[in-house]
DNA sequence: CAGAATCCTCTAAGATACTG
DNA sequence: CAGTATCTTAGAGGATTCTG
């Protein structure tokens, strides 16, 4: 394979060091909720929070508030919010996010077909 | 962006709900410690216990070893013991597991290239 | 509808010590 | 060297209630 040393040259202190700001994005990046928001968006069409919440299945709606906001914070999704009432919130992908996505997809995509052909 | 769909339809049941087996092998994958192991492997040669715990940086023993039973039992990575004294243990990636890399490694380039641009 | 606030539980994960 | 065993705790995460 020997994909490597990329990893290294692209960044000199190391993705493996502890202390590497990549370790923060990663944990947001890769948590459970973050991946399946962010995939949730991938498709294009904004969301809204409760079409996020049944996307999502089995996200609490702390954790559906925590994963938004975190994501938000790391300038991979963005919130739009119409001023109308009742209210009406929508999710969509930054271009970051978009970015991001267009790797995490394939991955994805890799992992549910290979899920269950081996012993969980 | 538009990538999806694709998902729906490479996995009729859905990746987002919650039953499916594929949220078990995606929690290995994106696991904080399942992450840096197999990109440490990613490069090719096999690593030792002892190089691995090295490499992700700040791993205790007992997660690295988790860890690498987790990822060994999803097939991703192979033990390689040499019967002499003292124990020499390898850990490769198995082929499953260089698919899989090959597709973490540019998300984490990503990920790695957009640390800390944002605040966190 | 889209959250915020609160409380509570459980387990992921770290620290430590021991061993084949 | 390459682990296992045990103990402990922070905090991730769930359930429920409340509100602009």
């Amino acid at each position: 394979m020997q994909v490597s040393n990329e990893l290294r040259d692209y960044f000199p202190d190391g993705v493996f060091s502890q202390h590497c700001p990549s370790r923060v994005l990663l944990d947001h990046v890769m948590s459970k909720w973050g991946v399946l928001v962010l995939l949730a968006l991938s498709e294009g069409e904004p969301l809204r929070w409760s079409e996020l919440r049944r996307r999502a299945e089995g996200v609490s709606e702390k954790m559906l508030a925590q994963t938004l906001r975190t994501l938000a914070s790391d300038d991979l999704v963005e919130r739009h919010a119409k001023p109308v009432v009742p209210p009406h919130v929508e999710y969509s992908l930054t271009p970051a996010g978009q970015e991001l996505a267009a790797h995490l997809v394939p991955l994805m995509r890799w992992v549910a077909g290979h899920a269950g052909e081996q012993r969980v």
